[in-house]
DNA sequence: TATAGGCATTCCAGCCTCTGGAAGGTCAAG
DNA sequence: CTTGACCTTCCAGAGGCTGGAATGCCTATA
């Protein structure tokens, strides 16, 4: 399978899957013409990036997830340990949208919204 | 003023400061040595950039912000406008995470965390 | 006056995760 | 033999800083 079949197959743009080698997440074999050949295992990896991607874990997660998935000695401790983690920033980042979003929906209900210059957000930014 | 009175002053770095200034969010002056002086007017912009910042608005939107700050004659139907997309930005992107948070809750839930390999985090991502 | 230190300046590089585009090689169909 | 769809590599840019190097200025003290 060439890249734009793995792309197909996988979801991922060809470009992603070429930054994804680079990176060393992958190793294609080449075939003589130089074309990258992308057997089943690196398909089910390109696939296991992807979802791992989508859940928000970092190309370094994704790096120590698929070392994991690899090991077939590793302990489940080790993989929820990383899930937890990443669950904490995901809490934290909700925490801070959740704080902007507050404050922003507030000075944006107390805003006429019309032709008038007069505006509390604009005055809430400059006077705190 | 000079700089690091503007970041005592406003609790932005220096280096961001600068990097403000390169993208023409503030113009502050200099004195004959080359350093940059800045007014209380540039004071206040600062602030209100790192407040503008602290609520999530992208760096293009601070500009346009700005301006409107400056324009005595806005309506501020325009800032609404501003605000509430980005209000809407904020709603999907706690939407994502909190999606995010879901499936990894769940699966984390369900992985036993101990020396045993199997884990139904990693068979999700492997399987879907 | 020499020196030390704490400021300031500019410029370049890197973070993260792609994404777009240019310039060129390869392959199958007509 | 050409066309068009692939493929390759390499370079640049996105956003929003942040770190560091090399260099210059200013002030205080010995």
């Amino acid at each position: 399978m060439n890249i734009s079949g793995a792309a197909r197959a996988t979801g991922l743009p060809a470009k992603t899957i070429r930054y994804y080698e680079e990176i060393g997440l992958i190793r294609p074999q080449r075939t003589a013409n130089g074309y990258r050949h992308f057997r089943d295992s690196d398909i089910h990896k390109l696939t296991f990036l992807g979802r791992a991607r989508a859940l928000g874990f970092s190309i370094e997660d994704c790096r120590r997830l698929l070392a994991l998935y690899e090991d077939k000695a590793r302990a489940s401790a080790d993989v929820k340990r990383l899930a937890e983690e990443h669950l904490a920033q995901i809490a934290d980042k909700i925490a801070q949208l959740r704080g902007m979003q507050a404050t922003l929906r507030e000075l944006v209900d107390q805003c006429a919204g019309d032709h008038r210059p007069d505006c509390p957000i604009l005055r809430d930014l400059a006077n705190g």
